[in-house]
DNA sequence: TCATTTGATATACGGTCCGTATGTGAAATA
DNA sequence: TATTTCACATACGGACCGTATATCAAATGA
């Protein structure tokens, strides 16, 4: 019988849960590891053992973060219609993402503090990936001016993630959103190759 | 005589230059009070009665570091020949001013998470101001298409930032830099209101 | 010039937190 | 049933921050 690997499993679920709130509330700096561990009926001494360090802990919640953005991206690529619409609309997906505090606190600000470049992390950050892909895909179908690959996933991936803090940091959200994503479309026009002409 | 000034105004000064290097070695976090103090001939005593508490000295090391990168993007800004390619060049000095690994470290990745978003800084961030400026200017003479004022340098800064993140990040920075700078003038293209017809 | 006050910095202290080393008890094993 | 394993708890050491208090040189005023 397997007990032992499901109540590890149990208690893993457990503290990445209670890390998510932590880390989402207080930032990662103030985010007590006692209290945490405390929170769940565990010690830090659970914690130690299955995640290394509070990073690790920090880096498990980030990829449980970033898989649920990958979903929905996935979902809104799969909507959308044509190549170059799926890149709008996984970019405007991306801004109204980044409107959740959660993802804004843990995956944008303190991510790169904590775990640095989001190229190297371990969850290799799902939505600048999924960007890249539809680059790819539609620098082949030269769709757009023939630039480097990654330059443009990135370019693009970071005006959707300001725009998003800007969003976010304004003082009426709702208001400004259709703002960013024009903007945001504009932006992303100037990839286009034809000169309509 | 005011030579209790004088001397307090080096101390602060010697602070700020000790806190900029430390920051920068080991970040925000890792980054020792008692140890940078020693290092200048001082206590934590100095550095609490100058800047309140350890956010207060990092603050004013990036406000330092802002008023550096502001000064050059005016002397760029002063070199451009017409509104249009001040913009062009105001990004492509950003994307070079982030390769510099004391403001990528101090403004780019500790800075939101400890100050919070930029917009709110003390130093008001200058590099995305310049920005807001030249874009406000381009809208006026209609060459921009009629977008919200902020999105427009928010989305531009925005991919201006990760384009530096991402060269720097990269095997080769010298390399790659060329391709930054083409990606980000074409998305800057995007915002353009010619149809050229 | 000298006594007094001011305040910039040093010193001392308490509390929190993290990471590790060691203990422990239930589950797996034979 | 005896033994081993190992997930987690407990205990410890050390670093660090922020504050409260002390100190002493500089400023002040007679």
């Amino acid at each position: 019988m397997a007990k032992r690997l499901e109540t590890m499993e149990e208690n893993r679920n457990k503290l990445v849960a209670a890390a998510r709130k932590a880390f989402a509330d207080r930032g990662f700096a103030a985010a007590s590891m006692d209290e945490l561990t405390a929170d769940v009926g565990l010690t830090r001494g659970a914690l130690y053992h299955n995640f290394g360090d509070k990073r690790g802990l920090f880096a498990a919640v980030v990829h449980q973060i970033d898989s649920e953005m990958a979903l929905r991206a996935k979902e809104i690529a799969r909507l959308a219609d044509g190549d170059w619409q799926r890149l709008l609309a996984e970019g405007e997906a991306y801004i109204e993402m980044a409107l959740d505090p959660e993802v804004q606190r843990i995956v944008l600000l303190d991510g790169p503090a904590v775990l640095g470049d989001p190229s190297k992390w371990p969850s290799q950050n799902s939505c600048l990936a999924a960007t890249r892909q539809t680059v790819s895909t539609l620098l082949e179908r030269k769709v757009i001016k023939p630039l480097d690959e990654e330059a443009a996933a990135r370019l693009l991936s970071g005006a959707a993630l300001n725009a998003a803090l800007w969003v976010a940091a304004s003082d009426s959200p709702k208001e400004v959103l259709p703002k960013a994503i024009e903007a945001f479309r504009a932006i992303a026009s100037g990839l286009l190759a034809v000169d309509q002409s």
